[in-house]
DNA sequence: CTTTTGACCATTGAAACAAAAAAGTCAGAA
DNA sequence: TTCTGACTTTTTTGTTTCAATGGTCAAAAG
């Protein structure tokens, strides 16, 4: 079972590596099954389809995403500080796995499943599941004031991610956003953070 | 020459009436110009093509709307108030014209030519100028703390915009937003609205 | 029994082409 | 100066074709 599982990881990191330059409608299975010299039928041996594929790789990208700022969680920062290490490793997050197109509300084209979407929407409840939580803690230390919580969190990162979708639109001469836009991207999401955070006071 | 404007503002007028319905892309020159009783070649008269015809009437929608909200730009009211009275100016107009996606960063894909999309641009520049007049005055009053005006309303706007543009992506089932939808959308501009302002001061 | 494969099928999607519709023009009438 | 019917050119749309791709299966390998 655990080779299995490392099988199944192969799989998944090997799609992977193809996602993040084709995007995963210009991935065929043909292409990932010849990258790791394994035959078609072995990969739906792991995966009963493309669709369970893309789950894996999804599960995998956002697990990556919450090992990584969990491990930030319980440190002892300000509210400010906090938001910006999140906003920064999303940064880090966008740029990596762009072709994936996770950023926006709604997600890449090829995540036509029901299944997919709500995989998705499930890695999205848990973020903002995340944030209700530190926005909790900074209530309770007296960082900001008394307020609906799940709204509040919702709105500040839909705001964040409207940055992000407008960014995207905006630069749609290009297949890739150049690194200025992003970088505008980045620094207009810190600044309306910080601007949030203090109206919460 | 007013005669001239005249036929110009009906064509526009008969054009809007259109567009609105059916969008510009899916609106033919020929039916303008039956709903007018006059030949294709009379609009052709009045326009050089049909791009100068939707220039005409993007000019036509800005300038209603500009009309509107500079009307209340000189009473005497706080900036929340202001700002969530033109955040319901254009929540109108964003119905209203829904059909002709004016409102995301990038335009309807119909706004293909430079001219458009330098017309366009230009719309926006006014708005965020009115803005970042309407801030300089609550600097002014003391209502907002001193900070760069132009950055502050661009991006105030662009956050605003963001949940317009997060909007129309989430509820991609149907052509037209839902009702409660467009509520929500309304509700989560004015949140973000009172929360940015206050972080201002 | 678990894992892998070559050969196969069914569907999708892109390329090429034909048909339709739209944009845009022009000589000439009102 | 304003307008039109008839026309040309360009774009869009529909259709056919065919290769590419997702997915299956019986049988082999370990």
């Amino acid at each position: 079972m655990i080779v299995l599982d490392k099988k199944r990881d192969a799989i998944i990191e090997g799609a992977i590596k193809r996602f993040i330059h084709y995007g995963i409608q210009k991935t065929t299975m043909n292409e990932i099954a010849e990258d790791l010299s394994v035959s078609k039928p072995s990969l739906y041996y792991y995966f009963p389809d493309k669709s369970s594929l893309i789950e894996g790789v999804i599960e995998k990208i956002f697990a990556d995403y919450f090992e990584v700022v969990e491990k930030d969680l319980y440190t002892d920062i300000s509210l400010d500080e906090r938001l910006n290490i999140f906003i920064e490793v999303r940064f880090k997050f966008f740029q990596k796995y762009y072709m994936l197109h996770l950023s926006g509300s709604s997600p890449d084209a090829s995540l036509n499943s029901d299944e997919l979407k709500a995989k998705f929407m499930g890695m999205k409840k848990k973020n903002i599941d995340m944030h209700v939580d530190i926005f909790r803690k900074a209530m309770e230390k007296g960082e900001i004031a008394a307020l609906d919580l799940e709204k509040t969190a919702e709105l500040y990162l839909e705001s964040l991610m409207g940055i992000t979708s407008l960014c995207i639109m905006h630069g749609n001469k290009e297949l890739f956003p150049s690194k200025k836009d992003m970088k505008i991207m980045l620094d207009k999401q810190l600044s309306l953070s910080r601007i949030f955070i203090k109206g919460l006071k």
